[in-house]
DNA sequence: CCAGTGATGGACGTTTTATGTCCCGGGTAT
DNA sequence: ATACCCGGGACATAAAACGTCCATCACTGG
């Protein structure tokens, strides 16, 4: 596979460049949806006109239809663009990443996607897709999910279809309310996915800042007991990471706190946790749920996260070593090879 | 790997004919020793200068040599071929089936798509949408455009686009009505075709099985006439080609006809008309319509036709010798010249 | 020794193709 | 109703490809 590209760019040097144009075409209509083409142009930074060429051969080889509202991709262009997808990711070079982050963390997969999600939108959206098939091709019948919260998980439950595979999956937030706004939500994310795919989901109605007596009188309660037996004994965790320091702003911890986390060189977060740069938890947040030492029953801890700003979290949790599965993008992943 | 070149077929069309040109060229010197570019460009069927353009940039890849003796091929060049061998067959195993089809049956053109027709939906999407293109090729502006009915010419049908070539050209059925199912019928194609491309169309209301005063009345008809009329003065011609017996039985022709096809050798049917294994008419379905001897006026015939178990068929037809494009799938191809 | 042959590489005008730029008529969402 | 965005047509221009001719060089055969 290697060998053949390696072969045709002898003979045809710029092959790769208009594949990977056409590509780019395909993939931009691909995630606009119904896209017009002057914006289609400046999004992708071609002229007018040599877009209007690629895309006339694009439509002549039936990948793309155009009526008057603008264009959109064809069945058989999707098709392709999925084909597609292993030559890309050797032609921008993304195999060999994908092969040294798995090999310097011990990871049994690493996905990577084109982009830096920092500074392109439809790279998140990418990575939700990459995010939602890893998590399709690890599910099994009857499994329990734990999911978190924030804007990459809901991105993965965006791309999640209803599959018989995952048709009766139960979907758990991994902890309880981390104070973030509703729609990114770990509840909020389980009951998305659960739609989506045609599952079963629970929630957790935990509060942050109990007090002590509170706390323990809650989780005492058998209703939220069941629930966080079944979060403890999932087979399958999905989670995002985040830089510790804007989780901690986004979540309105105390001044205390923060102050303690910056003098603990907190530099990442996951699940309720916080890394610092060896991958030493250095703090957690006061919560029910999923605890670390329940993620060494886990049979598949996925994290997906991207974005060059985010790359040193990353790696700092990858150094930690529960992961199973890595989903990130082209800049995350270049930072991340920076901290092995 | 099949798979690869098969994604490319379809995104760089012409990049893969490059491919081919050079590889050629390159085999040519290579098996030439040394040769001379005037020499290498008659046997190659190339002009002079085209060729210089090649053999400048391969030797700016340093795939061959040149002094003033002429060319050779270099070390890295002879590597390059071996290392090709495999994609060259793959590749080309295509454009070889067509090539030698339209050399043993004298085609102008034969365009020949991967797959089974037999097997996979999508192999017929895909001979509809060559078949498209092909008509596309040879349509003029103001061209009468006879067609014929079946689900492939219904395929192809669906592939056409609205185009300026195409505007204002008309659409006839080649024959009247064969009694097939109403969205097969040459009418319903032509109508279809119409809308698609922008182009105007005329139906032949002429019933099968009529006794013969009514039929002499109806072809009377002024109306009729002139469709009729304008259906022999077409200059273009689209087919399908069935089975003869598969045909028959859909026509639901009577017991004493099918039994006298069956002792005739019908193989194959097109456009209304009956052929045995040498391309001789045996039957002719009785309407009105496009007559054998108007296709010699007709300057382009195009048949369209795949699936392994119609290549005899298509073979048999294409012996009648008044195809002048042919558009089939790969199993179709490779029977056919099981029976050149 | 020399003419003839066939080679490469340079040159140049012409044709074809690609590109930048505008505009038009038609839908669509506001 | 209207303003906006869409695809597609049109056209001048820049760039690439091509056909053609020629100069020069190396080798060969006489």
């Amino acid at each position: 596979m290697r060998e053949i590209l390696d072969i045709q760019k002898k003979l045809l040097p710029d092959l790769m460049d208009i594949m990977k144009k056409r590509y780019s075409i395909l993939h931009h209509i691909l995630v606009s949806g119904v896209v017009g083409r002057r914006t289609l142009a400046s999004s992708l930074d071609m002229t007018e006109r040599v877009l209007r060429g690629e895309v006339d051969f694009l439509k002549e080889q039936g990948l793309l239809e155009s009526d008057a509202s603008g264009m959109k991709i064809s069945e058989s262009g999707r098709q392709l663009l999925e084909d597609m997808l292993p030559i890309i990711k050797i032609a921008f070079g993304l195999t060999d990443l994908e092969e040294s982050i798995a090999k310097a963390y011990g990871l049994s997969q690493v996905i990577v996607v084109p982009g830096d999600t920092d500074t392109s939108v439809f790279t998140k959206k990418e990575l939700g897709r990459a995010g939602a098939a890893a998590l399709r091709k690890y599910v099994a019948k009857g499994d329990i999910i734990a999911v978190t919260g924030g804007s990459t998980m809901a991105q993965i439950a965006n791309n999640l279809t209803i599959s018989s595979s995952m048709k009766g999956n139960w979907f758990v937030p991994a902890r309880g309310g981390l104070g973030e706004s509703v729609d990114m939500q770990a509840n909020t994310i389980a009951s998305i996915m659960a739609k989506k795919t045609g599952g079963k989901y629970r929630l957790l109605h935990v509060p942050d800042h109990l007090g002590e007596e509170a706390y323990q009188t809650l989780i005492q309660d058998p209703q939220i007991q069941e629930v966080v037996d079944a979060v403890r004994s999932c087979r399958i965790v999905v989670h995002g990471i985040g830089d510790a320091m804007v989780m901690a702003r986004r979540r309105k911890v105390d001044a205390d706190t923060t102050r303690s986390l910056q003098s603990d060189g907190a530099l990442a977060e996951a699940f309720g946790y916080y890394f610092d740069r060896q991958g030493n938890v250095v703090h957690k947040m006061p919560t029910v749920g999923l605890r670390l030492e329940d993620l060494q029953r886990t049979e598949v801890v996925i994290g997906v996260a991207g974005g060059k700003s985010k790359g040193e979290a990353i790696a700092s949790v990858l150094r930690h070593g529960q992961e199973d599965v890595l989903v990130t993008d082209e800049a995350a992943a270049i930072e991340i090879m920076k901290h092995v």
